[in-house]
DNA sequence: CGCTACATTGACAGCGTTCAAGGTAAGTGG
DNA sequence: CCACTTACCTTGAACGCTGTCAATGTAGCG
């Protein structure tokens, strides 16, 4: 069963039908899929593409349907903290706030699906179904979002990075303990995690002295040991 | 202008009109006003009482007409991430989930308004403006959260520490740069900004020394440096 | 082959944590 | 009114994790 692993950028990530896995359009009728999916078109992105700017007006909103997005956030002196990587069946800018709070760029290519947020907006006043799925993805976002303040208050370098190898081992289509794609940069991780690149390198050797973990090739992770990353990984 | 300074428990912030002041209720008619407010109830608590506790059903959104409440997460091995530190015009689980991802309890004797969500959710099913009005104050929390990973990931000690003054100069109905009454312990500062009580007490002593803050009392900060106090806290 | 970008490793310093002692203030009971 | 208790806060010393700076290693690409 060997699989090859392609440089980062040139895999994309698969394994979403948007018309019948995406969780804003659960038991909507056919006629109701209909109409919502002429509320957006989809959209093609290589590697490394802006999907939208930090303080942009926030007009849309995505479905990712293939590939891996970074979402963060860039301080006056250049600090960046990452937010999250997005994967099939995430969205981005749910939230409706006049402008978004973030940027976005997809890390691979990648497939979204955009919405047009006025058109998604007027659709739910009278749906309400549609709006208690829109409801139920932002309740999940929270949660994430809950989970990340405990980890970057509360968590030593290792412990941050179990926390994200599992998200990716739950997240990613296809994702088993022996095959997980870092489809990000060492920089990504710790921009993510709230550390540097070295303390990202060096928890990572830590790691793999350990038996944790185990690297095939730079960006191919194995997850040896599951139920030891996931109790480091708790929140 | 000498100001009494009770203990941290006896003294409740005040300040806000929930019905004229509230985010949730601008711009309703009168006869919406009124209907919402047959939604809830105006519930008092003392110093340290329970709200809700965490995983328990979200059965309830509250806005806080006065006190101060503090939003927790507690993992299994006991360590405690504060969410945030609520005032007067502030809303609890606004977000539609479940379950509540936290818990809340009052700092001090405080004063909130309780809306049954059924009721509000069913409300807004057929006023678009309430609904607007949710989706406003949703994207508040949103703004806010991401502040609060920036800090959490990318900030020094005594930088998070001006984040939480700056916070509470805003927030804090009648608070001034000469009067910031802290509610909360110094270890509630150090689970908020993912310290410890030591690194609190030490990173004050340096901003103290730095002469840009000030304690009269153990209690009551005073900002003496207010612009670099907002360059430190900056995001 | 050499260039470039990225990742790892090493040395060292410093920030923050840990463990421990001491200080402060409110509350209690003699 | 004052010692005692208790809870909370501050300070000190030592350690260690993480950041910084620098050198080395590695892989893709021209």
């Amino acid at each position: 069963m060997s699989q090859l692993f392609l440089p980062r950028s040139m895999e994309p990530v698969y394994g979403y039908n948007p018309f019948s896995d995406c969780p804003l359009f659960r038991d909507l009728s056919v006629k109701q899929l209909f109409e919502l999916r002429r509320c957006g078109t989809q959209i093609e992105l290589g590697a490394d593409e802006p999907i939208f700017d930090q303080f942009s007006p926030c007009t849309s909103v995505f479905n990712v349907i293939s590939g891996a997005i970074v979402v963060e956030r860039f301080a006056d002196d250049g600090r960046r903290q990452i937010i999250g990587f997005l994967f099939p069946g995430d969205y981005l800018g749910i939230v409706n706030s006049a402008r978004y709070e973030v940027a976005a760029r997809s890390l691979t290519k990648s497939t979204l699906y955009r919405f047009g947020r006025k058109k998604l907006v007027d659709f739910s006043l009278h749906n309400h179904q549609l709006r208690r799925n829109i409801e139920h993805i932002m309740s999940n976002v929270f949660y994430r979002l809950m989970e990340q303040l405990f980890i970057l208050g509360q968590k030593k370098a290792h412990e941050r990075l179990c926390f994200l190898f599992v998200h990716l081992l739950e997240r990613m289509p296809g994702a088993t303990p022996e095959h997980i794609q870092l489809y990000m940069s060492r920089q990504d991780i710790a921009d993510y995690l709230g550390l540097t690149i070295e303390t990202v390198s060096r928890s990572l050797a830590k790691l793999k002295t350990d038996g944790l973990i185990h690297f095939p090739s730079i960006n191919h992770l194995q997850i040896l040991n599951v139920p030891a990353v996931r109790k480091l990984a708790a929140t």
